[in-house]
DNA sequence: ATCGGTACCTGCACGC
DNA sequence: TGCGTGCAGGTACCGA
């Protein structure tokens, strides 16, 4: 799953390959398979204003890529004319299964490539594949604020201003840290093992941390991301990095689907329970901070592995 | 403000 | 072997 780290690991890949490169036609392999108005590809370039897709091709082609950055788990291609006048973006987000990868070929890897963008350097095309569909492709004018609803980012954040934010909200710690307008680029995985590095329960109420358990879920995240991207992010699944490499964070997961399984810090067994509709691992003994004195219903306990 | 529930979507593991 | 079922979780949206 994309989160932050994996976001950030595929632009420090693509970023020296696509920037100042031109966009010198694009294709739609999903299109030539589903036919035009397809409601397939109609999901996955959301633009209502695009009344068919190849208008999305005509407003990409010949535009260059003047710079690739992450803003919490989208990729945005800024594009140089953006056209009108504007200054316009091509936004991505991979969703669960998305990938966006440089190839070596104009050929479509898998059957669930939907965008190939060739570039003007021999060799090189850029492919955008998504089993689960759950990605979306959006060209935006920078005046849109389709990204300007999301949260700060968590690796730039200053204590202070977290902590401010915890203070305004009573949800639970889990359910916040998955909210992208209160911080941008978390998600399940991180999300968990952030917490455990924090050694907060998910099930605590934001506004009631004290200064001392907001500095450790401060510290304990942005720490938990700075080392998922030195491991390049984690390969549960599908992600793989802008050359199709797999990461190894997965390997240093301390709760993350390890149910079951004795914790790296006091050996007690991990447990999994629900929070805000997501499996939600943590150690019952190391993270005792803030647990709720009744369970609450939302979190009722699942079945141990 | 915050929650649960549902929809979207495919691949995979599982039990029978 | 093959079939049905549950699960995985990103965002969007609805209703409470």
């Amino acid at each position: 799953m994309p989160e932050l780290p994996e976001v950030e690991t595929i632009v420090r890949c693509l970023r020296p390959l696509v920037t100042g490169r031109r966009i010198l036609d694009a294709e739609l392999p999903s299109l030539r398979a589903n036919g035009i108005g397809s409601p397939v590809l109609r999901r996955i370039l959301r633009e209502p204003e695009w009344s068919e897709p190849g208008d999305f091709i005509e407003a990409i082609r010949g535009v260059s890529i003047a710079r690739v950055q992450r803003h919490g788990k989208h990729l945005v291609f800024h594009l140089s004319p953006g056209g009108r006048g504007q200054s316009r973006a091509l936004v991505v987000h991979l969703g669960m299964t998305g990938r966006l990868t440089c190839e070596s070929s104009a050929e479509p890897r898998t059957p669930h490539t939907h965008l190939i963008l060739s570039l003007n350097e021999p060799g090189r095309w850029l492919h955008y594949a998504d089993i689960r569909r759950f990605g979306r492709l959006q060209l935006v004018d920078a005046s849109d604020g389709v990204l300007s609803a999301l949260g700060p980012d968590p690796l730039e954040i200053s204590f202070a201003s977290f902590a401010r934010l915890l203070r305004a909200r009573k949800a639970m710690l889990k359910s916040l840290l998955l909210d992208q307008r209160f911080l941008r680029g978390l998600g399940n995985i991180y999300a968990d093992e952030s917490l455990f590095r924090a050694r907060l329960h998910p099930a605590a109420l934001a506004a009631r941390l004290n200064r001392e358990q907001a500095r450790r879920l401060y510290h304990g995240m942005r720490e938990t991301l700075r080392l998922a991207i030195a491991a390049g992010g984690s390969s549960i699944s599908d992600y793989v990095d802008g050359f199709g490499n797999a990461g190894y964070f997965q390997h240093e997961h301390q709760v993350y689907r390890r149910t079951g399984q004795p914790c790296v810090r006091c050996g007690s067994l991990i447990r999994k329970i629900v929070i805000a509709s997501r499996s939600t691992h943590f150690c019952p003994r190391c993270q005792r901070a803030g647990r709720p004195v009744v369970r609450p219903n939302c979190s009722s306990p699942r079945k141990q592995a």
